[in-house]
DNA sequence: CAGGGTATCTGACTAAAGTCAGAGAAAATC
DNA sequence: GATTTTCTCTGACTTTAGTCAGATACCCTG
């Protein structure tokens, strides 16, 4: 992170979640450029052995799942563990399942330690933002930017509940998108939202894509009451800013449609505004045809469907 | 460097432009976070020996300023040098003037071997580059901007002739901004462009701030023709909006008034659109007062004065 | 030209990181 | 139940980076 860069007063005030998104930046790009997190220095602990306090986490980890995270040889491993137990630091145990497997687990006094060590990446980054002063906001959207391209292979999909919190946070950036850019603005209550129940399984799913722990982009399906009970509908696909141009959109769609093919959707419809040209470009791309009004949103003005 | 991202293929093309900047970005990054530089490795050599050749650049170096250049210890620099010279990369011999100090030069091998590290580092940048598609020239932006924040320590003004290669570039964004922002566009032969020789001393000055060796903003100064020859003008204040908000233009406009007032000048004046909003703000709050039309500049619509 | 200061170098040392060959115990396979 | 495989560990080793105390040669000043 970037570390040199001025810390001038580590009690400069910066909120929790700029400094998430700063040190996700640093971790980009310390994970691309093969850095080394400066912030594990200064405790007077070699960089070693406080990269394997920080690999355990709080809850412990399988000695060999670190190790491969880290990417070190067995030997050295299990000397970084032995170093961390002599501080008592760190306890190894046996695996549950597998007495071969070990796992080493901090200490209370080890977690009280990984604490200190991401303090030191907080003040860090805090001392970073604050130097930036008034162009913080527009610097923490180029990384997030360059953080999300950068670590574009680590872009996970999974399903998640449309309840849960990243999931509305996800959807709430996603309206206030929308209500920028539709010229009469917009109101969820006025858009046909479907139920969340709607968008679980049996017959539905709400897919987030995370990066580094951040949601970047969502999508759902939920099913439609036709005849055959075969027609699904794509709602609230939605990519984050930082995480446009990388291919996500596609990634997304292609999950969404092979989960109606799983639940044995014959066809996908969807609605859409015309205020959003790359979505409708997008669909075309992947073979939607346009269709004729199928609801009564208000905020729809074009209707694709595809045939699975 | 993002050397970990998928350095997909070695061959593809990118233009040597896009190159630079993600290289100049990598640099920042890498100094800002202490990171190592991954292109310096995979030669069979060890870093610092890498670090210490791609230090001495083509032309050769100082010993101490190479050892400076690196922060390294004065025995551990030696030893680095005397390993490249085992390989037959470095030759040293005594300076000119100074029998102490010793120059280090690379051998035509050694050059050779640059080229070897610059080239790794331009297909990793490529490679980086074909994998962000066509979201590469605003990840480049995004990039940019990063960079100058990072490393706004090192932007350094320096005196450069309004006619090198550099300030023409510099210029030529300038004027191509101004026509992208006014209505009517801009051309640069009808607002009183002034010669190259009144942005030359002893009574001009054109000043241009760098970064890692990219011209970032410039700023003119010329001699206004009234009685007591002690009126100059600003022309051609620009920066770069990779570098905005960082405190650029208050520096810039700083060294143009010191440099005024060093040529004796008692008072300044400038001219502005209403387009360049930020501008006016700037210089209402560097303490510049709104006066009269002085030129006949069509595209000037306020004028302001500062007394010095 | 003596003496102090400077630039570089060598030798002796340490710390950190990493490699490699087995040893030992547990699990999986035949 | 014997054999092979897997996981972790220990001991012995190397490489890289870095520190520190002089030694050496040169420059500058008085």
């Amino acid at each position: 992170m970037p570390s040199t860069a001025s810390p001038t007063r580590s009690d400069a005030p910066a909120d929790p979640e700029s400094i998430a998104r700063l040190r996700r930046f640093n971790r980009a790009v310390t994970t691309a450029t093969g850095a080394l997190d400066a912030s594990f220095l200064g405790r007077g602990r070699p960089l070693g052995v406080a990269r394997m306090l920080h690999a355990l986490g709080a809850e412990g980890r399988e000695v060999g799942a670190a190790r491969a995270h880290l990417a070190l040889d067995s030997g050295l491993a299990s000397r970084l563990l032995r170093t961390l137990e002599a501080e008592g630091l760190v306890e190894t145990g046996r695996h549950p399942d597998d007495g071969r497997r070990r796992i080493a687990r901090p200490t209370a006094k080890g977690r009280a330690e990984q604490r200190e060590y991401d303090r030191l990446s907080d003040d860090h980054a805090a001392a970073t933002l604050a130097g930036f002063g008034r162009a913080a906001p527009e610097l923490l959207a180029a990384m997030d930017r360059i953080a999300c391209a950068l670590g574009r292979e680590r872009i996970a999909l999974r399903v998640a509940d449309p309840e849960a919190a990243d999931a509305r946070a996800c959807l709430a950036a996603y309206y206030a998108e929308l209500d920028r850019r539709f010229a009469a603005g917009f109101r969820v209550e006025d858009s046909g939202d479907p139920e969340a129940d709607k968008l679980r399984p049996p017959r539905g799913a709400f897919l987030l894509a995370e990066f580094d722990g951040a949601a970047i982009a969502c999508g759902g399906l939920t099913p439609l009451p036709d005849a055959d009970m075969k027609t699904g509908e794509i709602k609230r696909l939605w990519i984050a800013p930082a995480a446009r141009g990388l291919g996500l959109s596609l990634r997304m769609m292609e999950a969404l449609e092979a989960r109606a093919r799983g639940y044995g959707m014959a066809r996908l419809r969807l609605d859409t505004n015309g205020a959003l040209t790359e979505a409708s470009a997008l669909y075309r791309r992947l073979g939607w045809v346009e269709t004729g009004r199928y609801n009564d949103n208000p905020y729809a003005e074009l209707f694709f469907e595809k045939r699975l």
